[in-house]
DNA sequence: AACACGGACAACCGCGACTGT
DNA sequence: TACAGTCGCGGTTGTCCGTGT
């Protein structure tokens, strides 16, 4: 049994919209401060149109928050680092772009950073080694990683917690800084399957009390940093403003280890290789000579499989 | 100048999730 | 709880336009 057409189609008008359909479009959702049913739009605003055109149409092109013109380097960054977390969940992606539509971002990555990864010799929907010859450190399913996942989120949380600070000094919420991302990021479904994917992982590093603190709803900065800092508990980081600076030497200790067990030997040395490894990948030149990669690649510290994760959490 | 080709982007389609009854 | 209506998302297709031959 075949699905009902979400609306009547006969007589109603395909294929790309006029200025004078979208003049209509606007003006009624103006008059009306709101598109209300999107099923019963075109009738009431009389344009020969289903509601799923007029939806598509409003928010991928009419909406006047929308950012126009090519992406710059930060976004197509953001966009890479964000599908290597989030896989094609093209609207989460787009809600850490202010002013980017999904569908924008979907084509970008189809018709750019795909063919960047892939001539970078990394799988686009894994964001692993096609030809996995290193397959030591593989991102995400390695303990490893995602330990260092872990971390990271613990300090995307810190980032976050200072951004939110600065931010009462500084109110500018559109000034675009890192700072921003990282809240925003934290504060979203970007923010939510880190802690998921972080929780994924309960084999290793599980205290009784982090798995006490594992059964509450994960969504609390609390929670994220009980459960990857047993020793604190969350009781000093998270838990209360005090001893916010304090830092967990026990942590540090294992964020080292951590490091050392990935053959980072420090994170500014992940975080110098990974952004050399990005501006590579920003830089590339699709249809050029490829004969560069061959040699340049081999220069990173870190597999390929490790560069869109890392990169994503160490410039975080 | 005409044609073929490929890239970029807008739009459509089908499915699943959500919500109200 | 079941069902229908609606919406949003992701994959796919269609169209336009620039470039090369």
């Amino acid at each position: 049994m075949g699905r009902a057409p979400c609306c009547d189609k006969r007589g109603l008008k395909k294929g790309p919209w006029t200025p004078e359909e979208d003049e209509i479009l606007v003006e009624y959702i103006k008059k009306n401060g709101g598109h209300g049913s999107w099923r019963s739009l075109p009738k009431l605003a009389g344009l020969l149109r289903c509601g799923k055109s007029c939806r598509l149409r409003w928010t991928n092109y009419l909406r006047p928050d929308i950012k126009r013109g090519p992406f710059t380097q930060e976004e197509e960054k953001l966009v890479v680092q964000l599908h290597g977390i989030l896989g094609n969940r093209w609207a989460s992606i787009a809600a850490q772009l202010p002013g980017r539509t999904d569908n924008e971002i979907k084509n970008l990555w189809n018709t750019h950073l795909k063919k960047r990864l892939v001539c970078m010799g990394l799988d686009p929907q894994t964001h692993e080694p096609l030809n996995s010859c290193s397959t030591a450190i593989k991102a995400p399913a390695s303990p490893t990683t995602r330990h260092m996942a872990q971390w990271e989120s613990a300090r995307l949380e810190a980032e976050a917690r200072l951004s939110r600070e600065s931010s009462l000094f500084n109110p500018n919420p559109v000034g675009g800084t890192d700072s921003d991302y990282f809240l925003r990021i934290w504060n979203s479904e970007v923010g939510e399957s880190f802690r998921k994917f972080s929780m994924g992982d309960k084999t290793l590093c599980q205290s009784p009390v982090s798995q006490a603190s594992s059964s509450t709803k994960c969504g609390s900065m609390s929670a994220i940093t009980t459960e990857i800092c047993p020793i604190l508990g969350g009781s000093s980081i998270a838990g209360s403003n005090q001893n916010e600076d304090t830092e967990c030497k026990s942590c540090k200790s294992y964020t080292e280890e951590m490091m050392a067990a990935s053959d980072c030997s420090s994170s500014d040395e992940l975080e110098d290789s990974s952004e050399n490894a990005f501006q590579l990948l920003l830089d590339f030149p699709i249809n050029n000579d490829m004969s560069f990669l061959e040699e340049d690649i081999d220069k990173y510290a870190l597999p390929p499989a490790m560069l869109t994760e890392s990169s994503f959490i160490c410039h975080l």
